[in-house]
DNA sequence: AACGCGGGGTG
DNA sequence: CACCCAGCGTT
């Protein structure tokens, strides 16, 4: 862990940095409200920025606000969340502003231990909504911020290297501002992390940090086998030599412009184009998945997007 | 503790 | 082309 000393010089080297290399988004307006800030934290943990910030307006000018959102149809959400991937999140926004209108009076939380309560929040989401929306002083880690404070603590050999949770918070509750808000700090520790200081390259060169970086010039890409698989995660399954939740995902999209609905014969001939008899298990399959997670419905022989 | 969930980005 | 990326809920 590094000295007291260098935390005030950490902090204003980045915050300058920042100030001047900020790429604008949305979320980083002045106007930017808690709503906006909730449902661009959610996009952002899937998506890349720039992408969130060209798919953010259509989403926020169809449901402007928490209490539109709580109104929504599965099947109207999931429309709007078109582009975004992962559909389940968009119902567990939907079921988080349904709460808040339910249970706090259509306000939103600023209170990191009641955010953590609403569906589809966890540590990350509450920690980072009441710091961007509410500006509290909270310890924010996403993945971003872990490899920053990493490297700063500690010098890491592999670009692969992260310290433990636990250590990352000591040294991110250490690095908090006093006076600068706290919105404007993980802004910049996360700017820093998605640009320069990155996860299969790093750009040292460019990094305001260096100098009171222990990692800086010194970190290295590994070499040899580091695929997930081989890390020990367990491989995807897959169909056709094509991941399971591809082809999900295009079960969905063929649905989207069928609110009338489609047949599992004619789910087949668009998604899959033909099909072995033995193969029909894994349709079966899927939809009976898309079924349970609340994205499809069963209405007779047809299926379609859950109303 | 392990699994499932999208689809674009990167070397 | 292979490989990488991320936080959450469920089981």
């Amino acid at each position: 862990m590094r000295a007291t000393k260098d935390t005030t010089r950490i902090r204003s080297l980045l915050l300058r940095w920042y100030r001047k290399h900020a790429r604008a988004f949305p979320w980083r307006e002045a106007s930017a409200g808690a709503y906006l800030i909730l449902v661009s934290e959610i996009m952002l943990q899937q998506t890349q920025a720039p992408r969130v910030a060209e798919l953010l307006p259509a989403f926020l000018d169809r449901f402007p606000s928490v209490h539109h959102l709580a109104q929504a149809t599965n099947a109207e959400v999931i429309r709007a969340w078109k582009g975004l991937g992962y559909n389940n999140r968009a119902l567990r926004l939907r079921d988080a502003a349904r709460a808040i209108v339910a249970d706090h009076g259509g306000s939103i939380p600023r209170d990191p231990e009641l955010l953590i309560t609403l569906p589809g929040i966890g540590p990350y989401a509450a920690a980072s909504i009441a710091a961007f929306a509410f500006d509290v002083p909270t310890v924010v880690v996403d993945v971003n911020v872990r490899r920053v404070y990493s490297r700063l603590a500690s010098p890491q050999p592999l670009t692969t290297d992260l310290l433990p949770d636990d250590m990352v918070r000591q040294f991110g509750s250490h690095m908090l501002p006093r006076r600068t808000p706290p919105s404007e700090w993980y802004n910049a520790v996360m700017e820093l992390g998605a640009t320069v200081c990155m996860a299969r390259r790093t750009a040292c060169e460019a990094c305001p940090l260096s100098s009171v970086c222990p990692s800086a010039h010194t970190i290295t890409v590994p070499t040899g086998r580091t695929s997930a698989t081989s890390r020990g995660r367990t491989p995807e399954p897959m169909f056709r030599g094509e991941p399971r939740r591809l082809w999900r995902g295009r079960i969905v999209a063929a649905l989207h412009q069928h609110p009338e609905g489609r047949t599992r014969s004619a789910v087949i001939r668009e998604v899959f184009t033909s099909l072995e008899p033995i193969d029909v298990s894994f349709v079966d399959d899927l939809l009976d998945r898309l079924i349970k997670d609340g994205l499809l419905q069963r209405i007779g022989q047809r299926y379609r997007l859950h109303e």
